[in-house]
DNA sequence: CCATGTGAACAAATTCACAGCA
DNA sequence: TGCTGTGAATTTGTTCACATGG
C-alpha cells in the first residue's frame, strides 16, 4: 500500500495527466473504463497506464476496468493532496504576480499564504486578497507559515539567494521559473520550470 | 552540418540550458570552457553535454575546450533563434496576460504579433503594448500576419476550439497551458505545459 | 470470458571508457 | 598531455504478451 519506491517524475506527472482526464470522466458521468478505453479517448498508453497504477498498488477490477471515482480519490490520495499545502511565492513580476493569482483562484490543494517583491513600489500592494510583503521578510514568513513550497519568478540574478533563503527557512520543496541553473540544497527538492525552453523547443521543430 | 536527424525533447531542451550557461559565462568574461568544468559550474553531465552537441556537429577543440562565443552561437543557430518567430497568445486572464506581456518584454527571439480573448470586457483592452482582440478574428490575423506559434492560456473548456482553429490558420507549433489532452493535428507540434503538474509532482516528495 | 497486473522483450537515454587529435 | 568525440555498457523507460483472477 502506497509503497514509497523509488517513483520516476514521469510516472508522477502521468498520474496527474490521469487524475485530470477522471475529472473529466466524471463530469461525462462515466462510472468505469478500462484501460484501453481511457488510453483511446484522451491518447495515452493502457500498457503504460496499467504500470504506472502498478507502482501503488491494484485499483482495478479484471475482465472490468476501472471505477472511475474509486481511481481519481486513491490517485489523489497517492499525490498527497489530500490536505492543502501552503506555499509562498516570491517575485511579483508578470509572472509570479500571475502565478499567485492562477493558483490562489484555480486550485484548492494549494494555498498562497504569502507573496514577496523587493521593490517598494509593489510592497502593500494587493495581488489577489494578499498583500505584497517585502523580501526581507520572507525567511521569517516562511517560518512562521510553515509554508512547505516555494516558488521562485525572479529575475534569474536574484534567484539563488531566494533559493538559498527558503532552504534555510525549512521549505522542503521549491518550483523554480528563473532561467537559472541553482546549486541545489540537499534537503530541498528543487524543480525547474522555463516555458521559454519549450517554446524554442517546438521552434526547432519549425524551423 | 546541422544535420536535422531525430534529435529528441530532452536533448533539445538541454540545448537551451546550455544556451543560457553560456550566456552567464560571457557575461563573466570566460572565452574558453572544457565540458568537465562547464559541467561541475552548472550541476550538468559533461558527457551529456559532448553527446548533445555531437548531434550538431564538431564544436569544441581537443585537449582544449570549447570556445564559449562560437558554441553559443551555434547552438543558437541550431536552435532556429536567428531570426524572430511570431507568435499568438489565446486567452488573456492571469496567466495568458503575463505570458503575453513576459515575452513582449523579455526576449527578443519570441514577438508577440496579437493577444486575443473571447469576453468583450477584455477586447479593446491593452496587455503591455498590444490590445486585445476578440477571438472570432484569431484565425483571419494569423493568416495576415502569419504567425508560426500559437500559445493556448484559456480554459480547459475553450483549449480544443482554439487550438483547432490555429491549426486550420496555417499555426506550425502550439504551447497549450490548459490542462487538458488536446486531439491533435497531424501538421501541428504540440507541446503541453502545466506548472501544477509540476507543483503536484514536489508534493508527492514533500508528503 | 475479458481486462488487469506483470515478467520478459524492447527501446531510449545516459554514463562509461577510451581512441584520436590538437 | 588533456579534452573532445564516440562506440560499447548500463541504466531507465516503454511496450509486449500472457497468466491470473474477478
Amino acid at each position: 500500500m502506497s509503497g514509497t519506491n523509488d517513483v520516476s517524475s514521469l510516472t508522477l506527472n502521468r498520474l496527474s495527466v490521469y487524475f485530470r482526464c477522471l475529472r473529466t470522466l466524471q463530469e461525462q458521468g462515466v462510472e468505469r473504463i478500462s484501460s484501453g478505453e481511457f488510453a483511446d479517448r484522451f491518447h495515452l498508453s493502457a500498457p503504460l497506464i496499467r504500470k504506472d497504477l502498478a507502482h501503488f498498488g491494484e485499483f482495478g477490477i479484471r475482465g472490468v476496468g476501472y471505477e472511475v471515482d474509486r481511481l481519481a480519490e486513491r490517485i489523489h490520495a497517492v499525490l498527497g493532496l489530500d490536505q492543502p499545502r501552503r506555499l509562498v511565492v516570491v517575485g511579483m513580476g508578470n509572472l509570479g504576480g500571475a502565478l499567485a493569482r492562477y493558483i490562489d483562484f484555480n486550485d484548492d490543494n494549494f494555498q498562497v499564504v504569502a507573496c514577496f517583491d523587493n521593490d517598494p513600489a509593489k510592497v502593500g500592494t494587493q495581488v489577489g486578497h494578499l498583500t505584497v510583503r517585502h523580501s526581507e521578510e520572507l525567511a521569517d514568513v516562511v517560518r512562521e507559515t510553515e509554508a512547505e513550497l516555494g516558488i521562485i519568478a525572479v529575475p534569474p540574478e536574484s534567484a539563488q539567494r531566494n533559493y538559498d533563503i527558503l532552504a534555510d527557512a525549512g521549505v522542503k520543496a521549491v518550483l523554480n521559473f528563473a532561467p537559472v541553473q541553482l546549486d541545489r540544497d540537499p534537503r530541498v527538492r528543487l524543480k525547474n520550470v522555463d516555458f521559454r525552453i519549450y517554446l524554442e523547443e517546438l521552434v526547432y521543430f519549425v524551423q
